[in-house]
RNA sequence: GCCCCCAUCGUCUAGGCCGGCCCAGGACACCGGUCUUUCAAGCCGGUAACGCGGGUUCGAAUCCCGCUGGGGGCACCA
């Protein structure tokens, strides 16, 4: 049997990390079977669906290294692969379901049911449905339309009353006493499926043989169950995992941090870093390990290993372990790095539209001088800042604890001389010329770098001093000094 | 209210099916030290957990029961 399993969002928003975390782990279930992963847009809540979200959401996929065999971009053998572009197929297993007496005609409108439902609440019973519908005569069903009503069609499970069970693949057996499940609606009164239904319809029709959802969803499974059998179909493997929660051990939200997925490639996380952190929120392939490659979690991805507890999106972590991948990075293709560190500058204003040839080369230089400690794209802004800037924004607290007296305004004017002397500056050059200097003056290097670092970066953190000067040149660097020479010799006050 | 799921360091987890190898291992974070022009990275070291109560057993993180805590469901939402 060909595995397929399938995600099937709601373009009601941009991808969530909970979204792409469960899709993750269908995808790598069909990958690691030879099977087949199939995208299906769920896009029945008409009023809050749209094409804008659903493109993002795609996209998203897509950069993260999600791939998908069929879906509404590029088709398959069981589509199409929106809902709203499947209508047929509901009503006709609606029709089917008639048919076989296993569904009804309620005609109980929206406020009466409301009124069943304050009552049962008020008892502090359990509601279920009256089923007052269950049985109507052809002439009382004449009435009801007459009186204008349009009924919605409800699931008969009235007369199942075997314990029903869920074989999940990750929790084992599970039980439902199916006393309290009662009729449920299938179909509104306006002719479209609700969730329960469509979800069933399309997962055969689309021949989907495993599907790894959000745990919210194993109390519906019993009621998909007897829908499967009422249709005479076979369901589906399943396994419910926990959602991921945010730091507060609460349900991730806005309020916790980022929770889309494109947040995260907004501020310089890597794809392989998201799947890599991904993968280690329900699952440990080894003991003792934790960097993966795709291909290598692809190879021994088992879906019995996946976890049952919450995880809580621990970004400490995810940031660590980006900070990995951006190291191995630097190493083989820095572009990469580049890449990521893009939406950042852009953002920061340092960077308008996309890098010219030059710019992006220079941007690598950056990144080369910026080297480990680049962590997360964003990292080149808050370490590199400088490099893009004229004139340099220099801290206040650094410039009163560095840039502060005559004697430092003469130092570094004196470095002004030398380097405005030069032709051009590699780090060698660089380093002669600044210990020289220490030297000549019966100074340590300590003593000299603090301030010559807050002139020419404004900070007192950074990249190495000489390599930082190399990549800046003699112009840019004489200028900053004899900025800071001015400012030292101020005192430390800012310019007026 | 009823039903379902879950429970090992602050966090992610290994171990639990087949009880002794676990006075519980790894990773992130944190704290020291080292390297060093700063920061980061690296290296070395450290603090830190089996939710509680009963069983079963020579022996329980591991098996059983109860409790507590957390999460989810009970829609003409998905």
């Amino acid at each position: 049997m060909t595995v397929r399993t399938r995600y099937a969002p709601s373009p009601t928003g941009f991808l969530h990390i909970g979204g792409a975390w469960m899709a993750f782990f269908n995808w790598l279930f069909a990958r690691s079977s030879h099977g087949a992963f199939v995208l299906r847009v769920e896009d029945t809540d008409r009023a809050r669906s749209t094409l804008e979200y659903e493109r993002a959401i795609l996209e998203d996929f897509r950069w993260l290294g999600i791939t998908w065999d069929e879906g509404p971009d590029v088709g398959g053998p069981h589509g199409p692969y929106r809902q709203t572009e499947r209508m047929h197929s509901y009503r006709a297993a609606a029709d089917e379901l008639l048919a076989r007496g296993a569904a009804y005609h309620c005609f109980c409108t929206a406020g009466e049911l409301d009124a069943e439902r304050r009552r049962a609440e008020a008892a502090k019973r359990p509601y279920r449905y009256s089923g007052r519908c269950r049985s109507l005569t052809a002439d009382q069903r004449a009435a009801f339309q007459r009186e204008g009503r349009r009924p919605t069609i409800r699931l008969r499970l009235h007369d199942h009353h075997e314990t029903i069970v869920v074989d999940d693949l990750v929790r084992g057996r599970v039980e439902f006493d199916p006393e309290h499940l009662d009729d449920y609606i299938i179909v509104r009164s306006d002719g479209s499926p609700l969730y329960n239904f469509a979800n069933v319809v399309d997962d055969h029709a689309m021949a989907i043989t495993h599907v790894i959802r959000g745990i919210e969803h194993l109390s519906n499974t019993p009621k998909q169950w007897v829908m499967y059998r009422a249709l005479g179909w076979t369901p589906p493997e399943v396994a419910h995992l926990a959602n991921i929660l945010g730091a507060d051990k609460k349900k991730l939200s806005k309020r916790t941090g980022d929770t889309a997925v494109r947040d995260y490639r907004r501020e310089g996380f890597l794809p392989e870093a998201l799947l890599n952190f991904f993968a280690l929120m329900a699952w440990y392939p080894e003991e003792n390990r934790e960097l993966y490659t795709v291909q290598e979690l692809v190879e021994r991805f088992r879906i019995k290993d996946l976890g049952k507890a919450s995880p809580v999106f621990d970004l400490d972590k995810l940031t660590w372990m980006n900070g990995v991948y951006m190291r191995q990075f630097l190493d083989h293709s820095p572009d990469r790095v580049v890449e990521a560190c893009l939406p950042s500058l852009g953002e920061a204003g340092l960077l308008d539209g996309t890098p010219t040839p030059a710019q992006r080369e220079y941007i690598g230089r950056v990144v080369e001088v910026l080297g480990e400690r680049i962590k997360v794209g964003r990292d080149i802004v808050t370490y590199g800042d400088f490099f893009f800037t004229e004139p340099v924004v220099l801290e206040p607290d650094a410039a009163r604890r560095y840039l502060n007296s005559p004697e430092i305004a003469a130092l570094l004017a004196a470095l002004r001389d030398r380097v405005a002397a030069v032709p051009s500056l590699d780090p060698p050059a660089a380093e002669s010329l600044v210990r020289g200097l220490a030297e000549e003056k019966g100074m340590s290097a300590r003593e000299i770098v603090h301030p010559v670092r807050v002139a020419l970066t404004g900070k007192t953190v950074g990249p190495g001093l000489f390599e930082l000067m190399a990549l800046l040149g003699p112009d840019r660097a004489a200028r900053r000094l004899a900025a800071a020479a001015d400012h030292a010799r101020r005192g430390g006050s800012p310019a007026s």
